[in-house]
DNA sequence: GTTAGCACTCAACTTGATAGAGTGCTAATA
DNA sequence: TATTAGCACTCTATCAAGTTGAGTGCTAAC
């Protein structure tokens, strides 16, 4: 498509933009890399590009930027991977080991990570705890009139409610609608336990109708607890660094977005396909980032896809190496969650 | 000190400042609250207010702003403190309702609610776990080489950590050790559980050695899950708002600063007095914030102080709305703190 | 096909002029 | 003696005009 010529100025180009943030002029390119040709047809070349849509001209008599197409064409074609030095992983691997002994944390620590070696916004987005698998429940006693519901699922999430007692309900009844619960529910993923589920348990073990209606909305309150997945943000003051957030109001579209948790996780939620995922500018659907590249990975426990890490920032980003530690992160977080497994 | 007219005209700037953020001239004062003087007595008494230190010019010929010696005599002697209507009260009520099941909820949309209210950041310090009194633990299987912890305090603080099981012991074994800790430690304050105790514990009830010793650490661990109180915080994007923080290197300082936990943790808990606390500019000792004002109110159950909710924000703020609204968030967080405790 | 040379364009910066808000001072007034 | 009208003065903000410099596009020569 593109001679070798035009794919190494257009490499040229977004590199140095990349670093810059400044349009690119053809004496720049000529002076820095060695290509062997003049301004002048550097000019032509770029022109060319222009032309063929991969660069932009703020003005007539600036230099160029590179355009989405050309930082598409760049990720498809040009980009140089570079993968994650020893010294790099080691350092990672030094973040996490201090603390990494509640699964948050491991959330948690993974965004502030990213967002320390890419100098962006992260976002981690934890497992949905509908996906994972329930193990048990347990009833803790609180007072008299609470108790504490303990759900502990298979990849290591405990979760606790505090729910009012079913008037007229003892404590040991609770016990026993829980090891029915259990024996019926272990192993099965929380997304399917659904009420029919429930009725098989009243009809088998549980006779006293008035206690179980009381038991079903416990336990169909304690399920809900938080259905929804989490999301761990890293570095949002990261943006700020960014040349192209100077603008107050920019930064506040970006800010006020960020706070808004289910949109995020939507927007992370939108990708079918599998691995490292670059979208750039105009391809995220949501406007708000219009002019924004999102990195993402995928990840998964033994092939099962249960959330996503990603990368925000301006479409002026260093895609080699977010996508190399992405990567990386990818499936050193599945390691990590692995021990959280059974 | 100052005679009655002073009084007003510096009233009457402040308050003019507070709601537009330009500087107020002799005219504008006399147009606006009748004082039955003219213009030229005003820049008279203005002159005169300069001179002791209220306000400030930031050029010969602008107007004046407030100085911070100015906003603490206003906050000393001028402010009028309104009181939260019926209206806002429903308000609040409704969007606590909602929710409030887990105690972390409750702090949570304390803070959303406080900054809604005063378009400024909010925080709102969560009781130190070890200031709570252990209530009971209780041990949960997760698989063959770890377990769940869970502690529970009379605050309703529900807390676990995953822990390994020390090599040879029984899950009965240490269900026999959780017992023999409950007896001992109930009612205790999570502070005073020292290792003195459990070499109480140790000689009292378990004969095995090796078993304790691992025992001992296992519940070690386990109180240190989080004895650092906990943050929460609302509102960060208000500040985009306000014009004195258009200037994006002031924007950036105050978002670095509210990553730093342990720091504001610190700047909340630099203040001994009680009730409702103001912090104008300098008077804070972090000089990140020297041009910021703090509305701070410690909260407690039962006299006891066991944390604070405050705002930040440009020493130009709604000193009296923000104070009303901090004495009444104060009791009333108190009153709903109280439902999670026996 | 490449390049030197040159005219051209445009943003960014500088300068100077102007308007407007607000002050301080002085002299007249109540 | 306190207040006020009047006026000169100061300073910022704004706008237009001019200047600089980076970079381009085009053309003609190599």
């Amino acid at each position: 498509m593109l001679d070798d010529r035009k794919r190494k100025i257009l490499q040229a180009i977004i590199n140095d933009y990349v670093s810059t943030a400044e349009p690119i002029g053809s004496r720049t390119i000529a002076r820095k890399y060695d290509l062997g040709v003049s301004p002048a047809t550097i000019r032509n070349e770029m022109a060319d590009l222009e032309l063929l849509g991969y660069l932009e001209q703020l003005h007539t008599s600036s230099g160029r930027i590179p355009s989405a197409k050309g930082y598409r064409f760049y990720v498809d074609s040009l980009l140089s991977r570079p993968s994650i030095t020893e010294n790099e992983m080691n350092l990672i691997s030094n973040w996490y080991s201090a603390k990494a002994r509640r699964i948050e944390e491991v959330f948690q620590e993974t965004a502030r990570i990213i967002s320390r070696m890419t100098h962006n916004i992260s976002l981690v987005l934890a497992p949905q705890i509908s996906q994972s698998n329930f193990r048990y429940m347990q009833f803790l006693p609180l007072d008299e009139q609470r108790v504490i519901v303990v759900i502990v699922t298979d990849s290591g999430f405990v979760e606790n409610k505090i729910i009012d007692i079913p008037p007229g309900t003892t404590f040991e009844e609770l016990q026993r609608v829980a090891l029915a619960i259990n024996n019926k529910l272990a192993g099965l993923s929380i997304d399917s336990i659904k009420s029919s589920v429930f009725r098989e348990i009243k009809r088998d073990v549980i006779p006293d109708t008035a206690l179980f209606e009381a038991a079903l909305d416990v336990i169909n309150n304690a399920l809900t607890i938080d259905k929804k997945e989490k999301l761990y943000l890293g570095g949002t003051t990261q943006l700020l660094n960014q040349p192209e957030f100077r603008d107050v109001e920019k930064m506040k579209n970006i800010l006020l977005m960020l706070e808004e948790e289910q949109l995020l996780c939507d927007i992370l939620h939108d990708q079918d396909a599998e691995g490292v995922v670059v979208k750039i500018g105009h391809e995220n659907k949501y406007s708000g980032i219009k002019d924004c590249s999102m990195v993402q990975a995928t990840y998964r426990i033994d092939g099962q896809v249960i959330g996503t890490i990603a990368v925000l920032g301006p479409t002026r980003m260093e895609y080699g190496k977010i996508m190399a530690l992405l990567e990386f992160m990818h499936s050193h977080l599945g390691e990590l969650l692995k021990k959280f497994k059974m």
